[in-house]
Order: structure tokens, then sequence, then C-alpha cells
DNA sequence: AGCACGCCGACT
DNA sequence: GTCGGCGTGCTC
């Protein structure tokens, strides 16, 4: 055997000595000290005998071989909570195309500078909240039920496959979760529950702590890194049972984890939009497997690619098809054909049935919920003179008219007032055209002067307390209407909403991504089970100008295996993700030529070494070239052997990263 | 973190 | 002249 160097980090919470430090591996320790573990090492003038971790391994040295000391020895029994953590930094780097730094900066928490004691976050953030109530459980039911027994007895019994709850929404899947989560605490281990950054909000995380109290703690995205850093602290230390959190609660150092529970497996923001791009349910998937623990996901609308392992039994699948609430009834759903509503002399985007269902839930005094996939009062504004729309300079986009005074870029921020007349020609006949939620709000005032409104939004919630305030205004009777964006679908339960109007399907099926139809259907299931989650009955209306599209109609009509069969027909066909697997690679940067010429220089390279072993789609310009004034170019590879995408991936990444024009671009690989 | 080198005040 | 203050900097 070669000789071998292994990349340690020294147990020393210190910022200067918060890097890797390279030693030799003793010939005696050659083939037993592995990522992850444990060794002590001479440290420093004195020599000192330290701790650390092992990182990475290699054969050759990044260092003066003359300096580079021996590893002593393997620290016994060192098998913790990091060695796990960093075994999984390997994993993501070599899986996602990173390097070993980036996957442990997402892994290790940063380290507390400042030593300030804080109190248990979730005190912060339930605020007055007294701790002794507790529910009694809810009685489940027997599908629910069946469940947790079949779940209790495959891990009692060892069965670590992971499983897949599809349940319809308003289904109680929380409750199934909590039943769980109890189980496995019984046995003396802890758990980790994923839910989408958007659902993290008051009501998610109050019913966690009604049930399991003082053993819960909250990882919210908005902690500073050292309040983070003290909460994984605390479960180290075992005084956390539950860890509940967005995707990087998926690194606490838990010592005996037991089950990772995923919520709303379907949610994009379960992907990490920085290097390492690493997908939760991926990483959940190879946490619990390092760490024999079981896996749960759950959703009304499971991603394809977990329905698909579901069916392929890699996932346990388990069903839930009927509401929880005692009388509770799936949404009836209505579909309104705009291009007929306007044939017929209706050119408001508000349907005539959609006026009248509102006006009767007015009447009844119950409430409206209006979504569009939409921000802003118009889409653009374009000049009726020359056609130009009024464009971002930074960006690629056309501007966005908020409050019918100023364009905003809803991809930099980028804001001017609006202009009297056109940049282009002067003409004073500039009109906006799209609606946004603003426009929304304003012409639901004009037909029901009487209806108290609410709009929730970016544009309302940037302002702090601005979320929680118009939630609970709602939730407390306070309005009838509340219109909004995706985020009044995701995660939020409103017993008094009997009506959900969803003002334009379309908007989200133009997207240009593979994807669009998918999140097409989730996004109208996941509005339409907004509806009647108490015990009146509740009517989903759904506006579209493409009523035929198959993510519509299986909207519409709540069938799920509708949508799969059919939109993996489509995956199939195009060979997309997941049928093939698919690894997207950008390159950008402030110089445009650049972008381009290296680009072409790689995209050649890779495709005449890799010619028959991959298909290449491009380079073409990102969806968006330009975004804050830097350009992006992208080339996609698809191939059903996945090694082989990585292998495409480490060979751009050894022979052009560390070039001097790679000096002033970013390349991104990107693998789904 | 720890330990060394380094350049200024009161001591045998 | 020298003992010692802790400021800056390095550790494979």
């Amino acid at each position: 055997m070669a000789e071998q160097y292994a990349s340690i980090i020294i147990d020393i919470s210190h910022e200067s000595v918060d890097r890797v430090f390279q030693y030799r591996v003793p010939e005696e320790l050659l083939g037993q000290v592995r990522i992850g573990m444990q060794v002590c090492v001479p440290f420093g003038f004195g020599n000192r005998s330290r701790k650390g971790y092992v990182v990475e391994l290699s054969e050759q040295p990044d260092y003066d071989p003359e300096k580079i000391k021996t590893i002593l020895s393997l620290v016994n029994g060192s098998v913790t909570a990091d060695t796990r953590l960093i075994e999984l930094a390997w994993w993501m780097k070599e899986q996602y195309g990173s390097t070993m730094n980036q996957a442990l900066k997402t892994v290790l928490p940063v380290k507390r500078q400042i030593k300030a004691r804080n109190k248990q976050v979730v005190q912060s953030l339930l605020g007055k909240e007294p701790a002794k109530i507790r529910y009694g459980r809810v009685a489940l039911n027997q599908e629910q039920q069946n469940i947790v027994t079949d779940f209790k007895e495959q891990y009692d019994k060892g069965e670590r496959r992971p499983s897949l709850i599809h349940g319809i929404t308003g289904s109680g899947k929380t409750e199934v979760y909590m039943e769980l989560i109890d189980h496995v605490l019984q046995n003396d281990r802890q758990v980790i529950v994923l839910i989408p950054e958007i659902s993290l909000t008051y009501q998610t995380v109050m019913r966690f702590y009604r049930r399991f109290g003082e053993k819960i703690c909250v990882m919210h995205s908005r902690l500073a890194a050292g309040e983070r850093y003290d909460q994984f602290e605390r479960a180290r230390q075992g005084k956390t049972q539950v860890m509940i959190g967005a995707r990087s609660a998926l690194f606490t150092p838990f010592p005996k984890l037991g089950l990772i529970i995923m919520d709303e497996e379907h949610e994009g923001a379960y992907k990490s939009e920085t290097t390492p791009r690493y997908h939760a349910r991926e990483v959940a998937q190879k946490l619990a497997q390092m760490n024999d623990a079981a896996f749960v996901m759950g959703s009304a609308t499971p991603s394809l690619e977990a329905y698909s392992r579901a069916k392929a039994g890699i996932y346990k699948l388990y069903t839930l098809g009927s509401r929880a609430v005692f009388g509770s009834l799936p949404p009836s759903t209505e579909l309104v054909d705009m291009r007929r509503e306007m044939e017929e002399g209706n050119k408001s985007i508000f349907s005539r049935r959609l006026q009248e269902l509102i006006g009767d839930k007015l009447s009844k005094g119950e409430q409206t919920m209006l979504f569009i996939n939409r921000r802003g009062y118009s889409t653009f504004v374009s000049c009726r003179s020359c056609g130009q729309a009024v464009k971002c300079p930074h960006c690629d986009v056309t501007l966005t008219l908020h409050n019918r005074t100023r364009l905003v870029c809803h991809y930099c921020g980028y804001t001017i007032s609006m202009p009297k007349h056109c940049p282009e020609c002067a003409s004073p006949y500039l009109a906006g055209f799209g609606t946004g939620t603003q426009k929304i709000q304003e012409m639901a005032e004009k037909l029901f002067p009487e209806a108290r409104i609410l709009r929730m939004d970016l544009d309302t919630t940037s302002k702090k307390g601005g979320h929680e305030a118009i939630l609970s205004a709602f939730s407390k009777g306070e309005a009838d209407i509340l219109i909004g964006t995706q985020m009044i679908v995701k995660g939020h339960d409103f017993p008094g909403v009997t009506l959900v109007g969803v003002l334009a399907a379309d908007i989200s099926l133009y997207a240009p991504d593979y994807r669009s139809a998918e999140q097409t259907f989730e996004l109208l299931v996941q509005a339409a089970g907004r509806a009647g989650r108490g015990e009146k009955p509740g009517t989903a209306l759904i506006q579209t100008y493409v009523p035929e599209h198959y993510s519509i109609q299986a909207a519409v009509s709540q069938d799920y295996e509708a949508f799969y069969s059919q939109e993996m027909g489509y995956r199939k066909l195009m060979a997309y993700p997941p049928s093939c697997h698919m690894m997207t690679m950008q390159v950008a940067g402030k110089d445009e030529e650049l972008v381009n010429h290296m680009m072409d220089v790689i995209a050649r390279s890779v495709a005449a070494r890799f010619q028959n072993q991959a298909a290449f789609i491009g380079p073409v310009p990102a969806p968006v070239y330009k975004v804050n004034d830097i350009y992006r170019k992208i080339l996609y590879m698809k191939q059903e052997n996945y090694d082989i995408l990585i292998r495409i991936q480490k060979y751009v990444q050894n022979r052009w990263d560390e070039t001097e024009s790679c000096k002033r671009l970013t390349i991104q690989y990107d693998f789904s």
C-alpha cells in the first residue's frame, strides 16, 4: 500500500485552527484510519498530543512533506455523532461534487465565537405560552392506527426500509408522525423532524410543543450561527430529544438518532441552493442508513422521485385516504374555463361563478382564500407606441409594477418610480399588463366593498412580524378574504375557510422547467386542500385558460394516480428525472464573453471525452440569462447511471476549476 | 487553544 | 545589564 496522508481537523474550538492539517498515516495504522474517525496527533511546538477528526484521505501530501508529522494513535470507541457527520460530509462531497470544505461547512455548524448563554429558543418562539398545556392524544382513525401499528412492528424488528405516507390534505399525517416519534423516544433514541421552511410557523411548532414539551427544540433559519451551535450542543448533550426544523436540522448531532421524519416531502425548499446542492430527501436517507434509523416521508402530492421509488418497492407505501377531522370531507372542486368567460363578455379576472361564490360566503360569514401565484400589481409595463416592455438594467427580466407607483425587479430588487414616459421612445402611453396580488386586492375591494380583505405576499410580510400578524388576524376571523401568493397555501390550517379560489392556475405551467406540470398540480391540490378544513364543507374553484391540461384535470378530480401516470409517461419519453438522472452545469460570471467562451470550451471537451456516455443538451443561456449583472450559461447532461454524471463532474472540476480563466467565473453543478 | 517570539519598564 | 509584561502569530 502506498503512503497515506490524512487531513485532520484539530479538536480545538478556535477560528485560527478551524482548518485542516495534514498528517502521515503510520504503517501500522494503514487501512485502519477512516474518514470521520478520531485520532491523536502531535500539535504545535511542544508536539502536545491533541485529538482530531480525519476528514479526508489522500495518497499525495498537499504540504511540505518535511514538515508533516505522523498520527500517534486512534482514539478508541471514537464513533460519535461528529464521526458520522464527517462521514456524511464525505458522502455529500462525492454525491454532489463539492469540495470537502464546502461539505464540512454545511454539516458541522460554525462554532460559537461569543460565549453568551442564550435561553431555550423554543421559549422565545412560543412567547408566554404556559408549558403545561399538553393535549391528551387525539384518537386516531383506523387508517392512521394501521400505519402506526405497522411502523412500530417494523421498527422493533429492525426493518429500516424508508416509508412514504401518501395522505390527502387534512388526513392527519402530523398525528401519525407524533405517534411514531413517541415510539422511538420510548426506545431512548432521538428524532429529527424536517419541515419546509415556509411552514416553519407558530402553528406547526405549537402542535409539536404541546405534545412533546421540553423535549423538542426548534431550528429556525433566522437563528444566528452561534445560537444554532448552542441548539446542536443541547442535542449532543442529550438535553433535547426531538429537533424540528428546515433541511439543516438534518445535521443535529444526536448521540443515537432513531427516526427522521420529512413532512411535505415534495417541497422544493428541501433542495439546497448553495454548494453542495443536496436534496434533504437523499441526505436523510443516507443519514438514516448510517445510524440504523427509520426514515418516514409524508405528502399529499409526493414528488415523482419518491412515488416512483414507492412503486418500485424501494420505499414502503402507506396511504391515508380520508380526512381526520370527524365529518370533514375533501373539498368539492370546480373548474372555470376563462376562455369561455371571455367569449361571453366577462373580461374580469374574477369569473362570474367565483363572484357568486364569494358573495355567498360573505353572506354566510364564512371565509375565502384567493390565490394567485404572482405578486405586485401588474406583471410588466410596456409602451403602447413602440411595444417595448420596461426591463431591469441588471437582469434579463421585465420590471413588475407595484402599488401603481414603483417598478420593481423581482430578481435583484432594483426599484424605480413608475416613469411618465417610455424610456425607449418617450411616448407617454405606458400601460401595465398582467395581474398580481395587489391588483386582485384592488378589484376585490371594488367588487365586494363590504368585505374585509387582507393580502399576504412577500411585500406585506417582509416587515418583521408581518407574517404572523396577517395569519393570526385571518384565523381570528378579522377578515373575510385573504389574498396571497404560494405562502398562503402551504402549511396553514384555517378551519373557517370554505372557499378557495385559484385565479390563474396556468401561470406555473409555463415555467421553463420540466417540473412545471408537477408544480402546478401540487399547488392546485394543496390550494384546494385549504378549503373545508373544519366541519363545514369546502369548495375549491380553479380558473384556467387550459382546462384540458392533465395537471389541471387531475387536480380537479383530486386524482394523484392519474397525474402520476401521465407525468411519469412524459418524463420517460423525454428522459427527464426520475426516469433518468440529470446534471446541470452552470457557468456564470460578469464577463459575458468569457462566460460564453469557457462554456463552449468545456462543453466541447466534455462532449468529446464522454461522447457516447451521456446525452448533452446545450450549452444554452439560463432561463434568466442575466441576473444582477451576472451572465449564466447552462449545459444539461442526462444519463441513467448517476456515477457517470459524477465522473463527468469530476473531470470538469479537475480540469478547469483551478485555471486562470475560471477564477473570474463560477461553475456550479446540480444533480437530480 | 496554547505556546513562542518580541520589544519596553523596575529589579538583583 | 536582565527578568518579565502580554501583544502578535503560528501550528501539518
